[in-house]
DNA sequence: GAGTGGTCTAGACCACAAC
DNA sequence: TTGTGGTCTAGACCACTCC
């Protein structure tokens, strides 16, 4: 949770944790398979066990990393960047980020499948939480894959309503009363807020799709 | 899972399925706990484990009961049903069902909030599952929690998208090209499909939320 | 006071994958 | 062959809650 442990680590091995609290090795087992089953961890027999990369989809609601899905059908991904700047928190445009103070970066990009645009990504990053993102080029990795590679979150929160295509029907080249679906992502490490995001997809080509099972 | 032990029962204690199975209670323990955390039991000190009401929206998307979500609201529920009627499986209707045989209830009604339309429900339940389901009354138990409370499912799978009104829009009192939020539910009991529900909300007045954390 | 779940210990055997 | 995780046993103490 701290981030001391990037993805891909090993954590010690069941023995060492053992010497390590001075406790039975069931009691480290439990630990670790509480870690585990809730995909923090990942554990292999004979090698070790292993920080995961953390994904925002986790196991019921499927979020999809957009380039991921894009080049998963065959089709070529790209990046537009449309509007960059730097924001206080007072802005109007900084409302859904929640800050009562601080700096923030703010990000309109297209992400484009064969060239054509697939979805319209809005954008808030609190500069106070994430110094680095002013250096970072977006136009290589999409806003949201560098987060997620370069800081660990704690907590998201989603919310997912149907719009108009409004004033993003340029950008995705719809009518302005076309339904869209809006994705909504609110990330938090530990209090404090990481990022908000707002992705806008048009209703006909875009789907979200949840999995339950009673078990397992 | 087989629906032998209904909402509510109290299942043995842990020295009794040490007995019943010949095992440590270390391991009856790490079996009911895994149930608990996978919510199909609830657990109390010095009460017992009992079998937990099983709930469709789970730990992370909050799928509302409609029902619920309006009276909590403080506004008064009512259902109009709108049509009902017995189909074969080869009905071009019956399709999302996805059976290849048998026969089916569909029906249509409208949920409603103050007397004011709130969203339409389309559905279609697999009578060779669910045979009691033509002699419910659909007027007092919405067809979602009758068949909660009937028939336990096993899987459940979501599609949400964004549509237009279309011809609901008239149900709704809205115009036909607004922007609705269209869920849809498949619900199975192990391999046998029990219903499919669509679920049409005006985008304005309705969002799903969904929370994840980390840890726990 | 009694009985439940919550949790821990110390030790054991097994399956599997790397060497 | 070796070392890891996976799983089990038998026994123990505690906290909480109902009687």
């Amino acid at each position: 949770m701290s981030g001391a442990l990037r993805p891909g680590d090993r954590i010690p091995f069941e023995h060492e944790l053992m010497a390590e609290y001075g406790c039975a090795r069931m009691t480290v087992n439990k630990a670790l398979s509480a870690l585990a089953s809730a995909g923090l961890i990942a554990r292999q027999r004979r090698r070790g066990s292993f920080v995961t990369r953390p994904r925002i989809h986790m196991a019921a609601l499927r979020i999809p990393d957009i380039r991921e899905e894009i080049e998963k059908r065959g089709h070529v991904y790209a990046l537009r960047l449309v509007t960059r700047s730097v924001l206080g928190a007072d802005s109007p445009s900084a409302a859904p980020l929640r800050l009562s103070h601080g700096k923030l970066l703010s990000l309109r990009c297209v992400h484009l499948a064969d060239a054509r645009p697939y979805a319209v990504e809005e954008r808030l990053i609190n500069l106070a939480a994430v110094p680095d993102a002013m250096d970072a080029d977006f136009a290589i990795d999409p806003p949201g894959s560098w987060l997620l590679a370069h800081v660990p979150w704690t907590e998201a929160e989603h919310r997912i309503t149907a719009a108009p295509a409004g004033d993003t029907a340029i950008l995705l080249e719809l009518d302005t009363d076309k339904p869209c679906l809006v994705l909504e992502r609110w990330t938090w490490r530990e209090a404090e807020t990481i990022t908000y995001v707002r992705t806008i997809f048009d209703g006909d080509s875009f789907d979200l799709t949840a999995h339950f099972a009673s078990q397992g």
